[in-house]
DNA sequence: TTGAAAGCGCTACCAG
DNA sequence: CTGGTAGCGCTTTCAA
């Protein structure tokens, strides 16, 4: 593969000028330009990204840490950045396999090895400190759906347990008084808030949860599944369900229906995250917004002001999301 | 950052030394490994990738070129390449942004700048002309999705015409006789074939798709409901439909529905592509499936194995995929 | 087993 | 406007 080198000696110019015309530089000679240019022509030239990262110090990449990109609330986190990346001539870099706080580290890691000018990182495992620690030491490093108080400003997150209580409401209103829930197995916070939110906003009106109607399960469409068929083997009655994400409400809706109960007229479902699928699911899926892909925009974005800046002082804009009740067909009023 | 001459100075050892403990070299006594991995620890320092890109030549970097990574087709893709990439402790560099023969050059040249060992490209909008000057060019270039017969030994590709065979007997089989057909607007090969393989099969048994029941439309849920609209707007009956995408087969099961048809007892749809929705949908969709995942594995290793050897001679494994057909409930005996 | 030194391909500074 | 050149951080001979 031809260098800048081999251009310049074939163009009989320095490859300071070579140099120059690739980067636009000023004060170069039209005629200069046009023989350096086709000579790059002719060699197809392509100018190495490594030895440029190396030397300028800035690697024009965006890096994002997810668990996978088959998940499609991931697969948008990671479009969010893609597209900031684009925008701003940057490319993605991709790490994942996050099953514990040891890989979650792994994947920092490496693209830290790579020297990312941004990092979007969503990390559950890792411990406060760890990446209190980590966001000190890796300047363009942004967390993703964690809220960690002292490094706020590098925190893009939403509000789940407000996010609760928006679904209670929600429901409240509709005039449901017996509520059953699903929610994660995961140990990680998002369920218990959520979980958490919902109940302080039921009990605040003097209702609750029925004894024993919250089920725990993978939180997956057979998850959903699953913790439905305990649900209704308790024999217990609910008018309204709660779910931790849009695809175990869809399988939660899926088993109340082969059961006989019709979704919403028997019993409403309202799901979390509003991913694509609760767009096709029929009825459509009633669900919380959660706005990953521009949350995860913002969080580009901050990494880059930093990086830009220098400064951790990022713009005004709130870090803190909230979600939107989306009303689709899956919750009704209940007579 | 800490430097490699930090650390060697600091440690009390040459660069080359240090260097030799960071690449696990022979030849370095437990001394000297036992010092500079204690200095390293202590300066947090971490090897920089691009510096190591430059002299090695390799950038242990798989490049991805797909449109963009909402299309839950191409996030299985990516993450099947991510796979492969990640197990060879690789990592993958994304390109997105085809809209047009010139953006889908410019995505593929960002990945020659970073000189990425493998490139796995889907490409629509290039020439054969370009694309095999490109894969001559550069070595790891696979193509997904694709077939150049000059470069047949570089593409890993789905037969639609075999898919849309397939399609065909199916629904023959399951009794049906009048069809209908909705495939996508797009230039591009992949629905003429299904297409085309679709009415091959039934022309062969004296049966074809209905008069004026092909539709066309963007291969969204969206552009499936339109479809299906006008389909119905034809006034004409059919019993069997036969859709180019997932996403436009639940498009138009809902409309169907929504007009009264239900699905499969007065009319069975056969999506193709099998993706995560086809199996949330209610009906569950049949389809067909494309090992998009496994093909994007494929055409990985393929990629690492030509730059590994500096062959183009890949293993004999053919690169030719069949689809499979995925019965599920959408589709069923015509009475 | 270790160190010195020559680059990898490029940018940027300094002279001219 | 142009050329020479000193690195960027690392690997890899070649000697010692």
């Amino acid at each position: 593969m031809a260098t800048i080198k081999d251009v310049a000696r074939i163009a009989g110019v320095s490859v300071a000028s070579v140099s120059r015309v690739l980067n636009k530089g000023p004060k170069v000679s039209k005629k200069t330009i046009e023989k350096v240019l086709k000579v790059m022509q002719e060699l197809n030239y392509s100018p190495n990204a490594n030895a440029r990262a190396l030397v300028t110090q800035k690697s024009t990449t965006i890096g994002v840490v997810i668990p996978d990109l088959i998940d499609p609330f991931f697969a948008s986190l990671a479009n969010g950045v893609e597209q900031v990346a684009r925008k701003n001539n940057m490319q993605l870099l991709l790490s994942t396999g996050l099953v514990s706080a040891e890989t979650e580290m792994q994947a920092i890691n490496v693209l830290i090895e790579r020297r990312c000018d941004v990092m979007v990182v969503h990390s559950k495992k890792l411990s406060d400190a760890a990446l209190i620690d980590l966001a000190t030491k890796v300047p363009g490093l942004v967390l993703i759906d964690r809220y960690i108080e002292a490094i706020a400003q590098r925190c893009v997150w939403l509000d789940n347990l407000e996010g609760g209580r928006i679904a209670a409401r929600h429901l409240l209103a509709l005039n449901h008084r017996s509520f059953a829930c699903i929610t994660s197995k995961h140990q990680i916070d998002d369920p218990l808030l959520r979980l958490q939110g919902f109940q302080t906003e039921l009990q605040s009106v003097g209702a609750d949860i029925e004894r024993n109607l919250i089920e725990y399960g993978e939180p997956t469409l057979q998850g959903g599944e699953m913790a439905t068929q305990k649900l209704l083997a308790s024999g217990k009655r609910f008018s309204a369900l709660f779910v931790y994400n849009d695809a175990m409400a869809i399988g939660a809706i899926s088993t109340l229906e082969d059961n006989g109960f019709k979704v919403p007229a028997d019993i409403s479902v309202l799901g979390f995250d509003d991913v694509l699928l609760s767009r096709y699911s029929r009825p459509k899926l009633s669900t919380l917004n959660y706005p990953i892909e521009e949350m995860a925009m913002q969080a580009a974005n901050i990494g880059l002001e930093i990086t830009a800046k220098r400064s951790t002082n990022t713009s005004d804009a709130s870090c803190k999301h909230i979600p939107r009740l989306v009303k689709r067909e899956s919750t009704s009023f209940k007579q």
